[in-house]
DNA sequence: TAAAACCCTTGAGCAACTCAAAGGTCAAGG
DNA sequence: CCTTGACCTTTGAGTTGCTCAAGGGTTTTA
């Protein structure tokens, strides 16, 4: 496969394919003749299973290693464990201080929807947000749906 | 205030005071004897609600623009509302995203715990992430808030 | 055979900082 | 008085994960 065969296979840019290339995670082959890169289907899957990583919030560093590790057919590998540990535990953070955001965001909304005649000044906005302590959202106030 | 003592009070890095004047969120004045910036405490405000929408996902632009209003004390801006409406559309957006993303991670957690020994080689990770369809996360448009 | 579509590399740009370098300034202590 | 150390200034580069553009070669297609 060519750069974009590949790139239109996994459903990413061409300059993606060229970029994690660059970075080492795929090993493409060169065409002697044009300098063209040959990539193969174990490059797709490196490819597929890099784009699904990064989706659930690997950086490429940690792909990297990942891939790495299956190369070497180095086993047990706690360390991708541990990679995998940390992510979850990061999501579960991020999910919750998302959590709490759109319930601030919300409740500002509606204060917002109350108001006099719906259009408050720069002033207001800003006090509005200004009044949303982060201490205050701790105590997540039920009201919107969960 | 000099630049370490707004970092201070706003509970930030001195460069990111530097780097918000640069970006002209805060008008600081002058020392002329020495060219130190000399912050008001309109600034530390200006600073605080900043670092505020940060968190709530608004981009410096953004800011920036509300900021300008209310200075110019111009009134309704219905796009201070635009702006938070679709952000509070990002929040929604991401937090179904991860939403997902927490539950397949937990899954691939509970299906790792349950394996032989506890300990799968690089592929069965591989393999692991491979298998969960990313068929309902939609990749975060590039240039996104995350 | 010529145009369209690819390929290559290099380098730059985005966001929002953060850090480092090189040099000026200031308050306190010996 | 002078040195030390903390602070200030500006400029420029590094971070992460791409994405795009320029300039030039190649391959495919009509």
């Amino acid at each position: 496969m060519k750069v974009s065969e590949l790139a239109r296979a996994a459903g990413v840019n061409p300059e993606t394919v060229r970029f994690y290339t660059r970075e080492g995670l795929l090993h493409p082959q060169r065409n002697p003749d044009n300098g063209y890169h040959i990539y193969s289907s174990d490059d797709l899957q490196r490819m597929q299973f890099a784009r699904k990583a990064r989706q659930l919030g690997f950086a490429l560093s940690e792909i990297q290693s990942i891939l790495g590790e299956a190369d070497h057919h180095t086993s047990p590998c706690p360390m991708v464990r541990d990679i995998f540990e940390r992510r979850l535990q990061d999501v579960e953070n991020r999910l919750a201080e998302l959590e709490a955001l759109r319930n601030r965001m919300r409740d500002a909304m509606a204060a917002w929807e109350n108001m006099p005649d719906g259009t408050p000044d720069g002033h207001t906005i800003c006090r509005l947000i200004e009044h949303w302590d982060d201490s205050e959202v701790k105590t997540a106030k039920p009201g919107g749906h969960a």
